[in-house]
DNA sequence: GAGCACTGC
């Protein structure tokens, strides 16, 4: 191994998330007072790096409008900082600290710990809200933990967010969506609020440019002369982290065969290196399973001297059983290897770790305007992302992270930031947001990173032929608004607004429900279990395939994934919302229960915007009906003498077929399920409309559904008679 | 007969 690692310079420190991890899954009772052992809980805060900051923390947001406090991993900001400002008084007079999160765990997980510190009940004067759970008192609730999306909901009725005296934007240099929106509009809120005060949390690279970015002290006085204030521009603190070294080898010669390169390198470790656990990083199942089987194959070869390792894959679409084998502590005198995806990143944080292996390659995502195509492809990390995994080796003691490219590499090429998720997405929902928060000019909004002008005009195309926008990009009344209010993709809410004239929305609202959850992750409610990881209301499992396929025939709709959704929401309702029914019936009960929560949200949500709930018993023209109003752009027709299943998209003639996934991949005959109407019988049906596509080496379109082309015209006559002559549809 | 980086309202 010493010929082909050659030790770096570079030794970075770590920690992260001490308030995300640890917390979770630790097998000790951690969130609990025992944890904190001997040592009272003021004297652990004063041990907590950021403590000697605190004076100076203070300091600045008084006299700064926004202080970027560059945090390294494990300082203790999110925790701390909030209560510092409150002891400070910037709870006073009913106001409220904010401190945002870009994931629901890691909000309550950071406060039942900042409460647990501050000897109050959760809920009391210290709260958080999440989708679904609002755990804060009004008029009681000092210090606040939400997640950046709820944040920006609020402002929907509170633009100004009157009641925050300071929002702390956390975790901000992982530049997610929703975070890089509201740092555009807290910037622009503080113009006209000098009273707030915001602290943006950042990792190193990107202090200097989101700076600048908050930096309005020009246009200030321009505007407004010469005002008692704070200053406008950003103060910059940096507070260390409280990780332990970790050492770092880089291949000597480039890797040729990451997947080859990793699994040597365990092997190497294991048998020259002194005890702890082994984390790699990959790209995705494909590489993780393979990696498994040979790490395997190769124990097996050796013989029982080998039998020291445990070799775990992880991720998300794993079943939750086998993910929780990854936090079982590791038994003496045996290795921990886990195989893992970017989760292991960000998301969840693994103890004993102390050797790291890093491919260089993660999956991400990149969105094409042009054919309005999500592509997942493997890319090379940033270098933000290589420190990142590199500082997991380093949470109990000195590590070492082997990366799998050479150190020139790491140096010249690799791109010092990843691409920030806006510039990586559709756009559709972000832009209905902002219109909904009356930012009109949508082009020259000053965003952290601007999206390219094509992504920004394909969106504002596709909610006008929505009929949410107007002629002039401003929202309908009533429909743009009603969409808007509806935290789901405009396409789906279209879909709900639809439902309402065609008679069918309690059945649409199912399906808009279950559409949603199929991206969702299932939170447990406690914090100290992690989060379920879903992908479908069906059991993930690959080695009862079979028998998941044959429970889907007894559900399978003829018209497509979309009723049969009805299908199995109707059995799941009437077996009196039964576990053993969904084990029995390979559907996933967890699943289904937030499904339930959020078709209940919908509803009420309905019904305050004026929707009318109603349901069409029985009547699936309504509801296919309904779907083409909110996904006409999806619409695709059979080629012609096609036996291979080949489609093409009427907007672009994109060649794509129907997942294998899909109930209509073999057309199904008509089963015994009590919603069907008979359409047609194992042929494929002729029109047909996709929720989503999945690009591989085909696009294969998910959640398909058959429909009658004479709909388009009927519900998007702007669209298909101005871009496709009626003739092209017959 | 194929495939799912990761989040969230």
């Amino acid at each position: 191994m010493s010929q082909f690692w050659k030790p770096g310079t570079e030794k970075p420190r770590l920690l992260d998330d001490e308030e995300g991890g640890l917390l979770f899954f630790s097998s000790l009772p951690s969130s609990s007072s025992s944890g904190f052992g001997y040592l009272s809980i003021e004297r652990l805060r004063q041990r907590l790096p950021v403590y000697k900051y605190r004076t100076a923390i203070l300091y600045l947001v008084e006299n700064h409008a926004t202080t970027i406090v560059v945090g390294e991993t494990g300082s203790g900001k999110t925790t701390q900082i909030p209560q510092y400002l409150k002891e400070a008084g910037w709870a006073d007079g009913g106001r409220v600290i904010a401190c945002t999160q870009p994931r629901r765990l890691a909000v309550q997980a950071v406060a039942s710990r900042v409460a647990e510190e501050m000897g109050v009940k959760l809920g009391e004067e210290v709260g958080y809200t999440i989708r679904f759970e609002d755990v804060t008192k009004n008029g009681v609730t000092m210090i606040k933990f939400l997640t950046d999306g709820v944040l920006l909901r609020e402002m929907m009725d509170d633009p100004l967010l009157t009641k925050y005296s300071v929002i702390m934007v956390d975790e901000a240099h992982e530049r997610s969506i929703s975070t890089d929106i509201l740092m555009g509009l807290l910037r622009k809120i503080q113009r006209r609020r000098p009273g707030l005060r915001l602290i943006i949390s950042s990792a190193t690279i990107e202090a200097k440019s989101m700076a600048s970015f908050f930096n309005s002290s020009k246009k200030r006085r321009e505007t407004e002369g010469e005002v008692q204030g704070p200053r406008m521009e950003p103060a910059i603190l940096s507070v260390e982290g409280r990780g332990f070294n970790v050492q770092i080898h880089y291949a000597e010669e480039p890797v040729s065969n990451y997947v080859q390169a990793a699994v040597s390198t365990v092997l190497s470790i294991h048998d020259q290196e002194p005890t702890g656990d082994i984390l790699v990083f990959l790209t995705g199942q494909d590489d993780i399973d393979a990696v498994v089987q040979m790490l395997n194959e190769e124990v097996q070869n050796r013989g029982r001297n080998s039998s020291g390792l445990i070799i775990l894959p992880l991720y998300s679409g794993l079943p939750r059983a086998d993910q929780e084998l990854v936090f079982t502590p590791t038994p003496r005198g045996k290795r921990k290897v886990v195989i893992s995806t970017n989760v292991a990143e960000t998301s969840l944080t693994l103890e004993g770790i102390v050797y790291v292996i890093d491919s260089g390659f993660s999956k991400q995502r990149f969105y094409n305007p042009i054919s309005d195509i999500e592509n997942l492809v493997v890319a090379p990390i940033s270098k933000a992302s290589a420190r990142q995994r590199a500082g997991r080796a380093g949470r109990i003691r000195p590590g070492k992270c082997y990366r799998l490219y050479t150190e020139e590499y790491f140096v010249n090429e690799m791109a010092t930031e990843g691409i920030p998720e806006i510039q990586r997405s559709n756009l559709v929902s972000c832009i209905i947001q902002l219109k909904a928060l009356g930012i009109d000019n949508i082009l020259g909004f000053n965003w952290p990173a601007s999206p390219s002008p094509e992504a920004m005009v394909r969106a504002l195309e596709v909610l006008y032929s929505l009929g949410v926008l107007d002629d002039d990009a401003k929202l309908t009344s009533p429909a743009g608004f009603q969409v808007a209010e509806i935290p789901l993709d405009p396409m789906i809410s279209k879909m709900i607004l639809s439902s309402s004239q065609l008679g069918c929305s309690e059945e649409i609202i199912t399906i808009a429900a279950v559409l949603s959850i199929q991206k969702y992750n299932v939170a447990l409610d406690t914090v100290n279990k992690y989060s379920a990881i879903l992908q479908s209301i069906w059991v993930s499992g690959r080695g009862a395939q079979k028998e998941l396929d044959e429970a889907k025939l007894r559900f399978a709709a003829a018209e497509g994934d979309h009723v049969t959704f009805l299908n199995v929401y109707k059995g799941f309702f009437q077996s009196g919302k039964s576990s053993q029914w969904c084990h029995k019936n390979f559907v996933n009960y967890h699943a289904m229960k937030k499904v339930v929560e959020i078709r209940e949200q919908l509803r009420r949500i309905a019904q305050r915007i004026g929707i009318a709930l109603k349901s069409c018993e029985g009547d699936m023209l309504a509801v296919r009906k309904a779907i083409t109003a909110g996904f006409f752009a999806n619409a695709c027709h059979l080629e012609a003498h096609s036996h291979s299943g080949k489609y093409k998209t009427i907007r672009s003639s994109q060649e794509v077929y129907i997942h294998p996934s899909s109930v209509l991949f073999r057309a199904p005959k008509c089963t015994l399920a009590p919603l069907l109407t008979v359409v047609t019988f194992g042929v494929n049906p002729k029109w047909v409309i996709y929720h989503s596509l999945v690009s591989t080496d085909r696009q294969y379109m998910r959640n398909v559904i058959s429909i009658d082309p004479s709909w388009l015209t009927e519900v998007a006559p702007h669209f298909y008679q101005h871009q496709h002559p009626a003739s092209m549809l017959h």
